[in-house]
RNA sequence: GGUCUCGUGGCCGAGUGGCUAGGCUGAGCUCUGCAAAAGCUCCUACAGCGGUUCGAAUCCGCUCGAGACCUCCA
């Protein structure tokens, strides 16, 4: 029995509102779009929750034993600073702004994207596409959108014709946008309009004289519009219909409402199964956004630079932070709360140190009970895991793990009393949820060994001074080391540790 | 204005009808030459007011407060 059937996944679906049991498309095999970022400047750190969320479901699909294919696309052309103006697009105006090629731009944001992403542990995707990639496929979705009717041509741009879709289809199902409503009481807009109805979008626009980023097409020179990319590399690579289309919260309307109407209106099926969106990270209860100006970038939040900062804090700290909230609610950023998650995961990150150096004598006195309480454990990571990605509550589990690693350790529990099968598996468990399902790998500098060594010297020194009892100079080297950020910790047995502060 | 979400103990945050998550902080105990670490214990909440129910933080209504989307945003 594979375990994907042992413990079935259930997930919240922004299509019905409701949590709903994960059955995919094809058995065994997990396919998975998540709307990547538009890289025109350095991603901040809102940007990463999301990214981070879609990380952790993956890597439990996998964990489970599916076969995940995950793309995450880079949006590198297209994305209009003003839907009514004349086509500014975002990459186009930062070129200018910044005296650079587009690409150079793209080329740019796009390793810092990288870059932070492997600092969180955040894995790459299976396949990470570009739009201007696939310019191609966008103008051959447009043309078959035209050729349905569905869309219509004004002065070298291309709109979809939502008025049109919703004749036959539902335009709104996921947003519970309704359409006569979005007609009547949207914005005004400012400037003369090429589209019959306001909430029609382009799906190509034509690109002015001094416009940089443009591609010849059937309707003249221009550039996509940003919704169609998504249609076109999720169908390329996933197919007309897919398991699971993520994205943060703030893509739901327009963006990902209007990839449905794309996408059905073009291949005449739903092409997304389960939406799942992720929620905002919020700063003194507002939404983190570049335009609020109330970001800041993973550099800053390592290195503490910022002024809102009190201190740096290190990338496994701020991925345990955001692992202790459930990823369908805002999550408000605070010092306080930093500092928190900093302890709880040391804490967590040492009982896994911990339970490495362990090894099992065999089982010399064995105690069902305590068999049986870790067992339980164990399946509560999986069954919190598969209720909805629940990473909050199975960081309870964890925390319950860890406290008995120690036990394990002091001899509270005794190895001796759990069958070798039940201390693997429990050991499995707990490595393998930490790494594997939350991504919470050891954080230590690259001179550890060095470091290790030659504290192992003091340490030795210190063990001989305690026992000629010669307390001055233990103290001693005890107490100048912590002066410098290293803790002795003498165990029971005589056998001392350290760590870093 | 329209649509929607949320309001949990000192702080952060799970939880959706009964079985009082968890982390951090604070207090105490055990262990220790003294510490640290670790283990254990305690501080037990659900914005307010009504209602449904044998029973509500959890369902319904109202009030107050905060926020999101409706324009680019993860």
């Amino acid at each position: 029995m594979k375990l994907y059937e042992q413990y079935p996944v259930s997930l919240s679906n922004s299509l019905s509102g409701k949590k709903e049991l994960f059955k995919p498309i094809i058995p065994g095999f997990v396919g998975m779009y998540v709307c990547g970022p538009t890289v025109y400047n350095n991603v901040h750190l809102g940007n990463t929750r999301t990214f981070l969320t879609f990380d952790i479901i993956s890597r439990y699909f996998r964990f489970l034993g599916y076969k995940v294919r995950y793309v995450r696309n880079i949006t590198d052309v297209g994305h209009l600073e003003n839907d009514d103006d004349q086509g500014e697009d975002k990459i186009g105006k930062k070129a200018r702004l910044e005296q650079l090629e587009p690409m150079e731009v793209v080329k740019k944001y796009t390793e810092d994207f990288h870059s932070v992403m492997r600092q969180f542990n955040i894995l790459p995707p299976s396949i990470e596409p570009t739009a201007t990639g696939h310019i191609v496929e966008q103008i051959e979705i447009t043309k078959k959108l035209l050729d349905l009717g569905l869309a219509y041509e004004v002065n070298g741009s291309v709109y979809f014709d939502v008025k049109k879709y919703h004749q036959s289809h539902s335009y709104g199902i996921l947003s519970g946008r309704n359409i006569e409503e979005l007609i009547e009481s949207g914005r005004d807009l400012d400037s003369q309009d090429e589209k019959r109805d306001k909430i029609d979008f382009a799906l190509w626009k034509k690109a002015s004289p001094s416009h940089i980023m443009r591609w010849p097409s059937p309707w003249g020179d221009g550039f996509p519009g940003w919704h169609i990319e998504c249609t076109v590399m999720s169908t390329k690579y996933l197919g007309e219909q897919f398991d699971i289309h993520g994205g943060g919260m703030d893509l739901k309307f327009p963006h990902h409402e209007c990839e449905i109407a794309q996408g059905t209106g073009a291949n005449g099926k739903a092409p997304v199964h389960y939406w799942i969106h992720s929620n905002m990270l919020t700063v003194n209860g507002q939404k983190m956004s570049k335009s609020l100006g109330n970001s800041f970038l993973p550099s800053e939040l390592f290195s503490g630079s910022h002024p809102m900062l009190q201190r740096g804090y290190t990338p496994m700290a701020v991925r345990f932070f955001m692992l202790q909230s459930h990823y369908s609610s805002t999550l408000d950023f605070s010092n306080e709360a930093l500092q928190a998650a900093e302890k709880g995961y040391k804490k967590l990150s040492s009982a896994l140190k911990t339970l490495r150096e362990l090894s099992h004598p065999g089982t010399s006195m064995p105690d069902p009970s305590a068999n049986e309480s870790l067992e339980s454990l164990v399946q509560t990571c999986y069954k919190e895991m598969s209720d909805d990605f629940n990473t909050a509550k199975t960081l309870a589990v964890l925390f319950e793990m860890a406290s008995r690693i120690n036990d394990m350790k002091s001899g509270n529990l005794p190895l001796s009393s759990l069958e070798v099968e039940n201390f693997n598996s429990f050991a499995n468990a707990y490595t393998g949820f930490m790494e594997n399902v939350l991504g919470l790998k050891e954080e230590s500098g690259s001179d550890e060994k060095l470091l290790d060594g030659t504290i192992g010297v003091l340490i030795g020194l210190r063990k001989k001074a305690r026992a000629d009892r010669n307390f001055a100079l233990s103290d001693k080297i005890r107490d100048e080391l912590k002066s410098i950020g290293i803790q002795l910790k003498d165990g029971k047995d005589g056998e001392i540790t350290w760590s870093a502060e």
